[in-house]
DNA sequence: TCGGAAACGTTACTTTATACCACCGGGCCG
DNA sequence: CGGCCCGGTGGTATAAAGTAACGTTTCCGA
């Protein structure tokens, strides 16, 4: 895993993932403006190490790969930098996994809510549309007189790229 | 935070409290013999603290509990036995506390898939049943050509009981 | 009754996450 | 200008959650 100069990671052009990682920082970094929050050197590079990878991430793979570039931190100031992105809505927390990955709807930014489908075998991600699923919580939850605060609908299983049987 | 949680459901008599949690017991009992299971006395201990708190509890407060009562273990050993009983279906894992708690509907032994409240007050957990929301997750699966494994709806909140303004 | 599998004990370890305290740098008040 | 607050950061240490490895015991069925 030591390759000349950049992200050695995936079938995708070098150049071409530049381009779209420096995209996803530029979006971070409005996300970040939009809420009046900083966004950081230290914030920009956790973020970026997330986006780079296009799937789940655990804090520690993080903090491995930013020392592997020279950064060294301490794990809590991965964790600080995550909070703050959390924040701001640009990457989410899978909880099943205790890991993170990096939003790619601007639209979860302004409180909708996707589902979180999370592959076993490559540990990509899709969000997609929860399609009413969280006003049928919310109506669930009413009917039971619970208050809900914090909703997570996470599916665990094989993208279609991993799936076997398929050549 | 790890003693003395209310109990959702008010105060109880001790006396009346050993008998539901001898119920309980034995209907874990129950489901080990039909899963042809082996409900050993390390698994019974367990579950019995498990069912004792009516809420969800972490592995080491389990642990801990024990240990008070003169069974010390290692840890392994109540991962082991929490094995077990969510294999046998008598507990459930909530993922987004890392906490397990027994199971009080007899039919999500059989595959049916419930919802989760989880209090974040009380620790007390809601089963409650799930109307569709898993099949609109299946559909969303297949719609994304993703072969899901397993699903997981989990909602933290408040309960009627710790709910604020209310007296 | 004996042989293999399941359960358990013990030790050590990994992974994930937070507490605590000091420091720095910029904005703000006097 | 000078002192102060405050958010962000660095460093050390430690808590919390979970697992690997390996040997021993217990159970159960042939
Ligand atoms: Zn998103
Ligand atoms: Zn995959
Ligand atoms: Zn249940
Ligand atoms: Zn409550």
């Amino acid at each position: 895993m030591t390759e000349a100069q950049a992200k050695p990671n995936g079938p995708m052009p070098s150049a071409q993932m530049e381009r779209k990682l420096a995209k996803a920082v530029e979006r971070a970094q409005q996300a970040f403006m939009e809420k009046n929050l900083r966004f950081t050197q230290l914030r920009q590079d956790v973020f970026a190490e997330i986006a780079a990878t296009h799937a789940s991430i655990g804090a520690y793979d993080i903090l491995a790969r930013l020392a592997e570039k020279g950064t060294r931190l301490a794990p809590i100031s991965v964790y600080r930098a995550i909070d703050a992105l959390l924040e701001a809505g640009v990457i989410h927390r899978l909880e099943s996994k205790n890991a993170f990955f990096a939003c790619r709807r601007i639209e979860h930014r302004t409180g909708r809510r996707p589902i979180f489908l999370a592959c076993e075998n490559c540990n990509g991600v899709q969000e997609v549309d929860s399609d009413g699923i969280f006003e049928t919580i919310d109506r669930l939850s009413a009917a039971a007189s619970f208050q809900p605060r914090v909703k997570f609908v996470e599916v665990s299983g094989l993208c279609e790229a991993c799936r076997p049987g398929k050549d």
